[in-house]
DNA sequence: GGATAATTTGACCGATTGGTAAACATTACA
DNA sequence: TGTAATGTTTACCAATCGGTCAAATTATCC
């Protein structure tokens, strides 16, 4: 007799571990793209090749397993962030900070639609984590941005709006990949493309930063 | 007896066009939230404020209610770009095309919005758009900004990630709203965190942009 | 006012939705 | 190897989905 589903926490067996990685695999593919309430457990059953009410052994709502995709996806994607020094040059950190978050969209686009979707939809299901451990964070960064500019080290500017601008810039290369191809055309696909807008958007905001008695 | 449906575009009455009008508005809200599979016929005629069956004597499918919206809002939407100009003085025309464009994200957000969910979804109802006229467009204003570095008056860069940074920073505004007021605090709201943020974008790109020869 | 066209509604349809129950199959472990 | 725990499937459910239909209502125009 099956035992019940609450109790399933307390050990987790190999089986376990390899079905729930499969689950959420396939749930990033059809959440990303869909959105919560645009998704059905059929599609992610069907993507992760099993049957629904098996994927339902597994996560007992739909609800449970978009959280549970949330929850393991959140983490990395502020890892860049986290990563901001500021002991370090901030050149160097901007630099590098754009780099990342643009690595970031060229290799997790579906983690990055994901959020997408759930911000347009108002965030129902991330709107504590946005106010609390996001803002902290951000605060914590804009402080470090606002000091840079404060000795000089770069120009004065709003820091929530420079992060929300890198956010948004880098961001849209997941989000908007379409939109980019179809102006791009084809042929600028690939690593040319992700260098190009590398290039781009650091000249951008090293330039765009520059602090006043750097300029002419 | 009523008319088929065909007929009805031979002449428009004064009710359709009421009608039709408070649909697409319904229909602006439901689609701008949920994407296309996720919003229903329900929902809409809910917000619409009348019988599901009477939203589809108007339109007669779900497709046909989101064809037409994305139709009578298309246009408006390219304005600005539209409006951007070869002749112009090269800083007052980026400057004043951020400001169309942050105007717009902060007028017509729901625009904005149902945007960002069709290519979100991979644009299957407007890639056609996107690849011919689009481009076109794009390809257009591309040169003149292109001229415009070759002949000094705004440092060289590529043209293409230029249009696509100034999109996504000011649609930002719009698309990811939930997440900028969770971390600036609800206090930043109405036409502050407008300003602030076309203060900040102005700067960056137009200090960004900044031809070489006028930098230290 | 009456005829006719235009609009609106309630009742309904088959398909799909999220989710359940219980029988069945497999695994882990003594 | 036996058995209890774990995993899977088939069949199903009520609710909701997109959409139809015919009857009822309202607007238009002579």
């Amino acid at each position: 007799m099956a035992i019940p589903r609450a109790a399933k926490t307390l050990r987790r067996t190999r089986i376990q571990e390899e079905k729930e990685e499969q689950i959420l695999e396939a749930a990033l593919d059809v959440f990303s793209v869909s959105g919560f309430r645009g998704s059905t457990i059929d599609q992610i059953a069907d993507v992760a090749g099993m049957s629904k009410p098996n994927l339902l052994y597994y996560f007992r709502t739909k609800e449970a397993m978009h959280r549970a995709l949330i929850d393991r996806v959140l983490y990395n994607w502020l890892e860049p962030l986290r990563a901001f020094d500021a002991e370090g040059n901030p050149e160097s950190e901007i630099r590098s900070y754009i780099r990342r978050k643009l690595e970031m969209a060229r290799d997790f686009p579906r983690e990055s639609r994901l959020f997408a979707n759930e911000m347009l939809q108002g965030a129902p299901h991330v709107l504590d984590m946005l106010k609390g451990p996001l803002k902290e964070l951000v605060d914590e960064k804009a402080a470090v941005i606002r000091a840079w500019a404060n000795s000089g080290k770069i120009a004065h500017c709003d820091p929530y709006h420079l992060i929300f601008s890198i956010w948004s810039t880098t961001q849209h290369y997941a989000d908007f990949d379409v939109q980019v191809r179809a102006v791009l055309g084809e042929e600028h696909s690939g690593d040319g493309r992700f260098e190009d807008a590398a290039r781009f958007l650091e000249q951008l905001f090293i330039n765009g930063l520059l602090p006043e008695h750097a300029r002419g």
